[in-house]
RNA sequence: UCCGACUUAGCUCAGCUGGUUAGAGCAUCUGACUGUUAAUCAGAGGGUCCGCGGUUCAAGUCCGCGAGUCGGAGCCA
């Protein structure tokens, strides 16, 4: 890469202890103590201590150091110097300071603040410790996975994200006006195409944003979050299942090997995460059924006249996520759960040949409550069983017909899944709300900043 | 959509059984200090108590309606 400034990076300063050294960024906070300043210099890859002592440096610089607020812009040359009191180990002794902007009175101080005021200044607290950490460690997800899919063979091949219908026929979808040919829908899910994709490529993933208009209000919901959605020609759910614990066993290890640090900055027991290796743990619905209802874990279900009992819970019934929590307390890796009754899942999942009511259908669930994180199938490959799921669910078949197509011309066996990049990142980041772990959230009630 | 909680200074909060001039810490400004890292000490400024209506001699406090935010359920990644 060329060397566009000569400047360096925080991280890296430990290495240039003794020599002179320009460092661009902005104050995160900063003490006077008499005739010593004390500036805490922010540049995104970390944070240094910069020390100005008016005999050495004189009063006109002094005084400029003294004037520096919160997240003023600046450039600050100085000596680097080893010093045991520093948390990163080294600190700068300022030889100059160059002000690009003196900051205004910044709104997030050093102090607490709560939810409602930090994401009306999401912009802002980006640069903070915590969310640096956070967005570093989503940086690295992103990189595993795209590192996982490429060095095993997979193409990118990516979906559109303005779509003529509903992909699964079930969740609520954004609309939006489409020219002459009506409406237009976001996307909730790229896999209808990646599976044609599959059909031409062999083993493909779609990496990209995913809206759902549901009015979800809870701290693993957004309303646009990003999906990576494998799909292979000829894997049956055995390979998919096999595959997803492969991919996420290589996230984990991938952010423990990069992302030290971060980790650190969040307090995350790292020792949870190196747990995190291959075989998972694996149930079919049908027996997690009959461990709920061994360990007593009962369904609420509400009745007519509005009050609510507690049953055994019914085959048949899907999980929720007091269900998903009771069955996830007794691992300490994720868990697989599949073969799901093929009533409660989508009309595209293939059944299973031994068992008509089940479908071929898997959820990883993550463990310490981080819950689902991936949803795959085995599709159905038969265009008339096919058919007849698009009739049985009232979907119109003119806009399935493409996809009907890749039943009628060298239909194979084939699976894949999606995995919610946020949900992944905030299990591994231990943060404890699914709004933090993505740049700028879009939930139900807050779409700015 | 359903259930619950909250709303007082720029921020985080306290404010008792309704009672006289509205409280703290932080932040900001002024001053002191050679080792602070949530510095400390001394001082200063800073209020539509979410809005509207009601009860009362008296409402930040009680009641009603509305708004906003948060948490949970469902939906799902």
């Amino acid at each position: 890469m060329s060397q566009y400034h000569s400047y360096i990076a925080i991280e890296h300063l430990s290495n240039y202890i003794g020599k002179e050294v320009t460092l661009n960024g902005w104050v995160s906070d900063r003490t006077d103590k008499g005739k010593l300043c004390f500036i805490k210099l922010r540049d995104g890859s970390g944070i240094v201590q910069c020390v100005a002592f008016r005999p050495t440096i004189g009063d006109e610089l002094f005084e400029q150091a003294k004037s520096l607020t919160q997240e003023s812009s600046v450039s600050i040359t100085g000596t680097v110097r080893a010093e045991s009191r520093a948390p990163s180990g080294v600190e700068l002794d300022i030889v100059n300071v160059k002000i690009w902007q003196i900051a205004k009175e910044y709104p997030i101080t050093p102090k607490e603040h709560g939810t409602e005021f930090l994401m009306q200044h999401r912009h802002l607290w980006l640069r903070s410790t915590r969310q640096n950490a956070i967005m570093r460690i989503r940086a690295a997800v992103i990189k595993a996975i795209r590192d996982f899919f490429d060095g095993n063979g997979f193409k990118l091949m990516d979906s559109p994200i303005l779509t003529p219908n509903a992909c699964e026929g079930t969740s609520t979808l954004f609309e939006t006006k489409y020219f002459d040919l009506g409406s237009a829908y976001l996307s909730q899910s790229g896999q209808l195409y990646a599976e044609a994709s599959a059909m031409a490529l062999g083993k493909v993933y779609t990496f990209g944003p995913t809206f759902r208009a549901e009015k979800s209000k809870t701290r693993r919901h957004l309303t646009e979050f990003w999906m990576v959605e494998p799909e292979m020609a000829f894997f049956d759910l055995n390979d998919d299942m096999d595959l997803a614990e492969d991919l996420v066993e290589y996230i984990v290890q991938y952010v423990l090997q990069t992302c030290q640090k971060e980790l650190a900055a969040m307090g995350r027991d790292i020792s949870k995460l190196e747990a995190i290796r291959r075989p998972f743990y694996r149930m079919s619905y049908t027996e997690a059924v009959e461990w709920l209802n061994k360990n007593d874990v009962k369904l609420n279900k509400k009745q007519s006249d509005g009050s609510e009992i507690q049953i055994d819970f019914p085959w048949g019934e899907d999980f929720g996520a007091p269900q998903e929590e009771a069955i996830m307390q007794q691992f300490d890796k994720p868990c697989i759960i599949h073969r799901y009754p093929a009533e409660v899942k989508a009309f595209y999942m293939k059944r299973d040949p031994d068992q008509p009511k089940v479908a071929l259908a898997m959820d990883m669930l993550a463990p310490e409550g981080a819950g689902e994180i991936i949803g795959g199938s085995q599709r159905e490959d038969d265009f008339d069983a096919l058919l007849s799921r698009i009739e049985h669910e009232k979907l119109p078949r003119e806009a399935f017909e493409w996809f009907l197509d890749l039943r009628k011309y060298g239909s194979v066996p084939h699976s894949g899944f999606g995995l919610g990049v946020e949900r992944t990142v905030k299990w591994i980041s231990g943060a404890e709300h699914i709004r933090e772990v993505i740049p700028f959230p879009r939930m139900i009630y807050r779409i700015v900043p």
